[in-house]
DNA sequence: ATAATATTGTTGTAAATGCAACACATAAAA
DNA sequence: TTTTATGTGTTGCATTTACAACAATATTAT
């Protein structure tokens, strides 16, 4: 009938299939385990911590959510109190930038080992090569399509 | 610092924003193109027509949206006249079917044709080769997947 | 036969998301 | 200096999404 190649055969298409699969599984993780926190907070930690200093557009850009809803997980994380937020400035510009509390460290640290202790009872779906090649090749995605499409954060 | 991997390293994680790219340029595309439909409806009409006699509930499990939010695409395709949908049987059971309408037809054919042009114009990221790579890697993982997440579809 | 269970689709509702508009401050240009 | 442009964050709103509850029907169990 058609024999020009179907959009839901297409990598964007697919990508978007997979990545719903794996959001699902972290969600599903998340609250089957009883985490304080959602999965777009730990992440948001995750960053964070790795990003010293980082301020909120910043942390937009690398997480890829919009400002606005940045702001809203860093509001719901300040009044978990698992962050404490400053202004500081950037290029002499006014930003906020946030720290981790001693409190957020603590359920990061038990929510990263409850995951990791989790996660390894899921049998291995790729071999180690498949999963390096995989992130490699997506990074490489990401990398061209940035030149490509504009993500107003 | 963290010595061990971390969460916005894993799998996982970066599948999430490389489709996150994917999806952006879709929509963007779409929009630009001043096309009658969007994306998630495209999309839909394709999954239809590669499945014939497709009911509602195993479109849903394809596009890996819930009933309702299938449902609702589809109200929107029948309001717009590109899809008609009647009531059948399968296994007994009354279930709803839709074929596209000529009208529907002409319009995806239109934005197939306009949006092959388009994606012709963007530079070649990947090689075919890293493509398919990934597309089967992709396959593998959600086929994997499927057995740990459940989609409540 | 009756009750319990399962399948399909719809409705309602709360949460997440994207986007535009705004406020504020600084930098650059006139 | 005054105006214009840029960068940062917040608010509001419309759309999308997920999930639970429900209705209707058919299957299975008791």
């Amino acid at each position: 009938m058609y024999k020009t190649k179907h959009f839901t055969d297409s990598l964007f298409y697919q990508m978007e299939l997979t990545a719903k699969y794996c959001r699902s599984l972290g969600v599903q993780v998340f609250a089957k385990l009883n985490f304080p926190i959602t999965v777009d907070e730990y992440s948001a930690m995750d960053v964070i911590m790795l990003h010293d200093g980082i301020c909120q557009r910043e942390l937009a850009k690398l997480i890829l959510k919009d400002r606005a809803n940045t702001g809203r997980i860093l509001n719901t994380l300040e009044e978990k109190g698992y962050i404490e937020r400053f202004v500081d400035t950037k290029n002499k510009r006014l930003v906020r930038k946030m720290i981790i509390t001693d409190d957020g460290k603590k359920i990061f640290k038990k929510a990263s080992d409850i995951l990791k202790e989790h996660l390894s009872s899921i049998p291995k779906i790729l071999t180690d090569e498949e999963k390096e090649t995989l992130k490699n090749t997506m990074k490489k995605l990401r990398e061209g399509l940035k030149q490509e499409v504009e993500m107003k954060i």
